[in-house]
DNA sequence: GCAAGGTC
């Protein structure tokens, strides 16, 4: 008896062959296998490297930008500019399966890991059935227990992840094209996109741009009095939103030299470490503190995780795993470094367990460090290791003490307050210093002192409009709206910019006319391309699928059809929208412009067939190369 | 060339 084994990436094949026994490490291609001996039989243990297939487009007599299309089909991956490491993969399965009895399929658990599984097992594989094994975390026990009892292929599943795929590209590509083809009927060029997830994370931009627009500031006024000894106590309205009721309150009360302590509120808090990183956080707090951007962060920590130097990074979980002896292990590893030993030292001889944060992700645990580096780190690459080393120590250590002062103030009959903080003891913070929190002493108040006011101070203030998101706050914010994937957001954000509908001024993301029209011109002709439902909708759906209460095919002509009736009228009103978003661009003086001479570029056509050339020509020959 | 999703 022979069985093969296949995973969604190299290093769970690794880490499964393991757990089922001693493994002999092979290779076909350069690509790694591994095989175990196992009750007398042979199990060969590979993997896919994430989807090995991809769809594209039937061109048959279709010419270059035509739209609509839904002739789509699965295609090796490969195929695919920048991906063509996959064939090896595929290769590689192809010969090992040739010989076995019996495959298994142990992609992830979700629609991808399905469809993963299923389209090797289907189209390099030749085969429709397979066991599945399921685990929702890869220790030992749990790969073991989905190896002795496997379930079989979710085909429901299976043909909800061949759904989505299709919906998303259905939308995405037609819509783009449509709106490139738009540019094109008034003799313009540029690549232009939206889809199911840019479409609404550019919406969400484009409407905090308009209340930022729109923001009318209000005055209002603050009313504070001047301590002793610097400090400030700022009357208890706060916000005065009538001139005339500040003034009277300031009048009435200007002259008064003296004040008295009603009551003061100490308040000790103790502060839990922050839990361990899953990749969002990552982001956040390696943008806050070294300005990385996201999308890089991504990639170092990618790096690191394939130099065996930190854990998986694409997780969504906050807890890390829940062995005692592999914590042990790592922990004794990062003792190594001079700077940690004390703190490691202590966390095993107390056996102090760490903190778990409130996400869970059933693949992989929190990111954490692994092991000690061998090689020199690049300098990024030392900022994110030891970030993430200081957040995984950090877990283990204690809490962090504060306390926070809070005294009420009577001056003139009015009530003021003076709040003051401080750390008492820095526990966790020790370690993970980044986060600041604020030292504010304050003189040691009792109720019924009498302090001495030197000077009371009536301030115009103005209300700010909100602020715009950030790299690191965008990836949060969809994140909150359940838009794309942990993989796959830092990209989405990169490519709003890349597409000139978003740009980045110092620091804040800021939506360029470009990007506004492009939300108009959809909000007008297909709405539910920017509105966010249309993922929840997709996802029910899908689940209906899955459910086998709706046939596939179904929802996608449904889809079709209604994506037929809307393509149909933005194609009748093509120059029209063409030249909206023309005007709008130029008001951006965006990458339209000929960078020789500044002239813009235009469609022209020559015997070659159609590229993109400078407005100025002959004077200037510049000729756009994509 | 256009999407979004997996992974190196």
């Amino acid at each position: 008896m022979k069985k093969l084994i296949i995973c969604e990436k190299p290093k769970v094949a690794k880490k499964i062959g393991e757990a089922l026994g001693k493994v002999k490490k092979r290779s076909y291609r350069g690509v790694p296998y591994y095989e175990v001996e196992r009750d007398g039989e042979k199990i060969v243990v590979a993997s896919a490297v994430g989807h090995l297939f991809t769809l594209e487009e039937d061109k048959r007599g279709k010419k270059f930008g035509e739209y609509p299309v839904f002739h789509v089909k699965w295609v090796p991956a490969w195929m695919v500019k920048g991906r063509e490491y996959v064939k090896k993969y595929i290769e590689t399965l192809k010969k090992l399966s040739r010989d076995v009895d019996e495959i298994y399929i142990a992609t992830d658990w979700d629609i991808e890991g399905e469809l993963i599984g299923f389209h090797a097992l289907y189209y390099i594989c030749g085969r429709r059935n397979a066991k599945r094994m399921r685990f929702s975390s890869l220790t030992r026990e749990e790969i073991l227990r989905a190896y002795k009892n496997p379930d079989s292929i979710d085909y429901g599943l299976v043909g909800a992840g061949e759904s989505r795929h299709k919906l998303d590209w259905y939308y995405g590509i037609n819509v783009s094209r449509a709106l490139m083809q738009s540019l094109k009927a008034v003799n313009r060029w540029r690549t232009m996109s939206t889809g199911r997830v840019q479409g609404p994370a550019l919406a969400f931009l484009v409407e905090r741009e308009l209340e930022i627009r729109n923001f009318k500031s209000r005055k209002y006024w603050v009313i504070e009095g001047l301590l002793e000894g610097d400090v400030k106590a700022i009357h208890s309205r706060e916000k005065f939103w009538d001139e005339g009721e500040a003034k009277e309150v300031y009048n009435r009360i200007k002259g008064i030299g003296e004040g008295r302590v009603l009551r003061v509120l100490r308040r000790e808090r103790s502060i839990r470490p922050l839990p361990p990183f899953d990749l969002g956080t990552l982001q956040r707090e390696a943008y806050r503190i070294y300005k990385l951007s996201p999308k890089e962060t991504q990639e170092i920590a990618q790096r690191l995780y394939e130099k065996g130097y930190c854990s998986y990074p694409r997780t969504s979980s906050q807890r890390l795993p829940d062995n005692w002896k592999y914590l042990g292990n790592i922990l004794r590893k990062i003792g190594e470094i001079e700077e940690y030993r004390g703190y490691v030292e202590r966390i095993l001889r107390e056996g102090r367990r760490p903190v778990k944060g409130k996400k869970e992700d059933p693949a992989h645990p929190a990111i954490h460090v692994v092991d000690v580096p061998e090689e020199p780190l690049t300098p990024k690459e030392e900022k994110i290791y030891h970030l993430i080393a200081r957040r995984t120590l950090g877990v283990f250590w204690e809490d962090m003490r504060r306390e926070y002062i809070e005294v009420d103030l009577e001056i003139g009959g009015e009530l003021f307050k003076v709040s003051g903080a401080r750390t008492l003891k820095r526990g966790w913070h020790e370690i993970y210093y980044f986060t600041e929190f604020e030292e504010k002493e304050i003189p040691n108040f009792r109720r019924g002192d009498v302090v001495r006011v030197k000077e009371i101070v009536l301030e115009e203030r103005k209300t700010k409009p909100p602020k715009r998101y950030t790299m690191a706050s965008i990836i949060k914010e969809l994140e909150r709206r359940r838009l794309g994937t942990k993989s796959t957001r830092a990209e989405i954000v990169e490519k709003l910019i890349k597409r000139g509908y978003v740009l980045e001024e110092r620091g804040y993301l800021r939506v360029t006319n470009l990007g506004m029209a492009v939300i108009e011109t959809l909000k007008r002709y297909c709405p539910e391309i920017v509105e966010e439902g249309m993922t929840r909708d997709m996802e029910d759906k899908l689940e209906k699928v899955q459910r086998g209460e709706v046939k596939k095919e179904d929802i996608l002509k449904e889809a079709e059809e209604r994506l037929r009736r809307i393509l149909l009228e933005v194609k009748r009103r093509e120059m029209e929208i063409g030249r909206e978003l023309i005007s709008r661009m130029e008001e951006d003086k965006a990458s339209t412009r000929c960078p020789i001479c500044g002239g813009s570029l235009v469609v022209r056509r020559s015997r070659y067939g159609e590229f993109l050339g400078c407005s100025q020509y002959p004077r200037c020959r510049y000729i756009q190369r994509e």
